[in-house]
DNA sequence: AAACGGCACAACCGCAGAATG
DNA sequence: ACATTCTGCGGTTGTGCCGTT
């Protein structure tokens, strides 16, 4: 049987050092990604393993993509999260130079309000209430939305949840059969995997992005997309 | 200038599935 | 086949910065 993965009471904890983020990089320059539970020690760092995978992960590795999204960036995730739900990890997958935890916190701190404000359901990408309600609830959240601690969020964060349910709650907006109000567009919007997997950041992303197209909703390389409120908003 | 509140982001936590002994 | 460990993911929290009062 293995060992532990990291001794807790052994690691630093919090904010890295400059000291700390060299030795991560020198290490992986030199031995690579991978094998993240002896990496600590062999690298000479006092963190567990996960905090260094997310380190590098999140912020060292060297082809991240730093500053503020563009407009193409902000609606491809927009367009995602519809199609994929709270999955930042795809989502990041196809935006090249991004991070799932870098996409999480750009739609928790400006995307969702910026639908919300455009009266839409970020949850599930619909119209939240009648177009005659928009206009008035544009210049109510314009103000309450700054109004509105972290914690007293009037729209709180989707509960954890798995898998296909996930899946679900987001992609019951695509499969919704209630007409939303909307013309039909047909905005020819289809996703695919591409051909390489060149976007998965590593060969266990490349099995997870098929296998997920395997067995979980939607199909992203065929289905034929059917356009959410926020969608038609975005074209 | 100080206090306060909101925001952005890095980091942690816990869980689930995969991998391994 | 089962138990244990590892890895990756998404949710949440902590904290520093900045603008406003």
């Amino acid at each position: 049987m293995r060992k532990p993965c990291c001794d807790k009471q052994d690691t630093n904890k919090g904010a890295w050092s400059k000291q700390e983020d060299q030795k991560l990089i020198d290490y992986i320059r030199k031995h690579g990604e991978g094998c993240w539970r002896t990496l600590p020690q062999a690298a000479g760092l006092l963190r567990c393993g996960k905090s260094c995978r997310l380190r590098w992960i999140n912020y060292l590795r060297p082809d991240l993509k730093r500053g503020n999204f563009a407009e193409d960036e902000e609606d491809l995730i927009i367009k995602l999260h519809a199609l994929l739900g709270n999955r930042w990890s795809l989502i990041a997958g196809r935006l090249p130079g991004r991070t799932d935890n870098e996409v999480k916190n750009y739609w928790n701190s400006h995307l969702r309000r910026k639908l919300m404000n455009m009266g839409i359901d970020p949850n599930n990408h619909r119209l939240s209430q009648s177009l005659p309600r928009l206009q008035q609830n544009l210049t109510l959240n314009s103000s309450s939305a700054t109004s509105s601690g972290r914690k007293t969020n009037a729209n709180p964060p989707m509960k954890p949840r798995r898998d296909n349910d996930q899946v679900s709650d987001a992609g019951s907006c695509l499969e919704d059969d209630e007409p939303s109000g909307l013309p039909d567009l047909n905005l020819d919007l289809t996703i695919s995997i591409p051909s390489d997997s060149s976007l998965a950041k590593t060969e266990e992303e490349k099995k997870k992005l098929f296998k997920n197209n395997n067995d979980r909703q939607p199909k992203l390389s065929e289905q034929e997309f059917v356009p959410s409120p926020t969608l038609c908003l975005f074209q």
